[in-house]
DNA sequence: TATGAATGAGCCTTCATTCAT
DNA sequence: CATGAATGAAGGCTCATTCAT
């Protein structure tokens, strides 16, 4: 007997966690539904009923993540009117919350990167969203004084997130035997001084 | 036509160029070996009398384009002397080179990133070797007294070569309205920046 | 709206009636029990309590509708003496029944034939007691001197039946663009006319 | 080790008369494609070679025996100038085809009644094909004379095939302790005396 | 070397049915 | 009686890989 039957649990976020786990373990490819059904303690069809098909848990995993991590972060820049010390936040979290979930972090450096459709397009409203605090906290700093106005922003973003995910997946390939956040101090230095009057 | 029947030559650079055409159209997971071999005018056997097995075909592609490049690259490194115009080149080679092959671009910066054992390991060696040039030239910097020696060099390496990938990423998803090579001078000037002393 | 909530109602007649809609417009085997539940508008479960599962949905559904015809149609040939009035009022009918009822008809003449052993089974009885009023009627006739004699009452039941069965089905995947019972009376002329004495 | 590979047969008709009979014995919907398969003494994917899915096996099933049976039908009909005479074979043979093979009359009369759509469509072109012969026929007895003018071809053909049909429909529920030919004569006396001038 | 027909393991998804509430 | 979330068995189909020719 498989377990008695749950009921009025609200089984999406077990499934989701489930997921993450799997994902991070056997990355998305091997991960066959039935495993995290398993790991979830719910019948294969059950995940049907939270989501359309694989594909979209990945998707929806990233939105539940990240999704509310953006509403926070908008909240907390709020707080700090220097434009300096709203990008080191950024960078600071980004890195932060990568490094307290090894699970969470193997997912979005590797598994996430699947170069198929429905996934790349499920995530982009979101990353889009993301790469605009970014974009708009660059925008500030010009207006500030602190950054150079003559370069695009966009291009900034594109530097500014490129270098945090590099260091980001590099840790995750490692043995992990470094601290992530140690290197957000000499990244913002770099980051500064490449992008500051 | 989807290729003439090709005789008494050598198939493999055949069918590495037919898998670059088919994975920038299809996307590695949905590029089945038969299409390769129907683009590279042979048949599904003779696919695997060169590559053990699919992602071979991958890894193998990466090598071929890549380890050339490499040599080139060396080569052309020795002849300059300065380390800043030696981080130059680098990246100018790099945006170029993708941007004179879209499929190309498309096959690094997408399919590439499967997060396939095989393939990951595969690509290491040769990827490993860029990244040690990056690191050396950075090193050379720092002791030719331009780029500040307290930053660490695997760090100003990630920094790097995460910029210039997110920009590439970004070109390739975009619809290509724009330069890739014409982001290059900004780029390097960010760089430069950043971690000169 | 597919069927407001019914309260306090016999939700049988519903239910068979939602089923035949939902059997003519979908196809038995696209008919999921859910889809069948919201046009009634009950659970899913609620079908249960009524039917041991969805092949007997289908076998009652068509005892509900013949076997209150039988009952009616036995009735009214009662009332004809006349085996050749009766037999023309046999095939009137039931051509006259499938036109007023195009979901009916459709159900019928194409669902109701799925090689299902519990169907074709829970069918049986009630198509048999069609069958038997049918050849009761020829017998009549071949007594009451208007029949041939020499051919089989069954045989000659088969060739009835069969004719009306596949003029019905041609009518029903036609466009309807005719009138079913217009047929009639051609029909009843074949007939009257092969087995006549 | 499943048996050594077989080569360079045709492994099409192994494929249908193995559909056939697995058809025949547990009902199409009941035939799973491995069942199939191990019948017919291949893999499971071989049948993919063969045929886009299980609905394209029956439908080619039926276009193969019924396609070449036509083809001789019409070849023999060409034979006999009375229309009395084609009439009286296409029934014949109708009802010997069957009786010699159970299991084709098995599929024909119950399995391939499926009311799926693509199997439908399938197999429409060809039984037109064969309901046009009938029309034609009735249309040369009705210019030579025999049959009555004043009865449309199509409702005739509907009542002959109708009525092979159900009696042949009869013959395969029934424990085939008849024969089904033995009903030939007296079924074409009944047509014939039906639709004569 | 080259072929391509054949293989068969593997998995996502559906949906009839159940049962705790 | 009624609900509808949960179950889990079942199977059609794909496609990387093999190997007799």
């Amino acid at each position: 007997m498989a377990g008695t039957r749950q009921r009025n649990k609200d089984k999406l976020p077990v499934i989701i966690d489930a997921a993450k786990a799997v994902f991070a373990r056997n990355g998305f490819y091997n991960s066959q539904i039935s495993k995290i059904a398993k790991q979830a303690g719910v019948a294969d069809g059950t995940i049907y009923l939270y989501f359309r098909n694989k594909e979209e848990i990945l998707v929806r995993l990233f939105e539940h993540q990240v999704g509310s991590y953006i509403l926070s972060l908008k909240e907390q820049l709020k707080q700090l009117d220097d434009a300096r010390q709203r990008l080191s936040y950024i960078v600071d979290q980004h890195l932060q919350i990568l490094e307290e979930d090894p699970d969470l972090a193997r997912v979005f450096q590797l598994e996430l990167r699947q170069p198929i459709a429905e996934i790349r397009k499920g995530i982009a409203p979101i990353l889009h969203q993301y790469f605009q605090i970014i974009e708009d906290t660059v925008c500030l700093g010009q207006q500030q004084g602190y950054f150079d106005s003559e370069l695009s922003a966009k291009l900034i973003r594109k530097i500014i997130f490129g270098s945090i995910d590099e260091v980001a997946t590099s840790w995750v390939f490692s043995q992990k035997n470094y601290s992530l956040t140690s290197q957000a101090a000499q990244l913002i230095r770099v980051i500064f001084r490449g992008i500051s009057k």
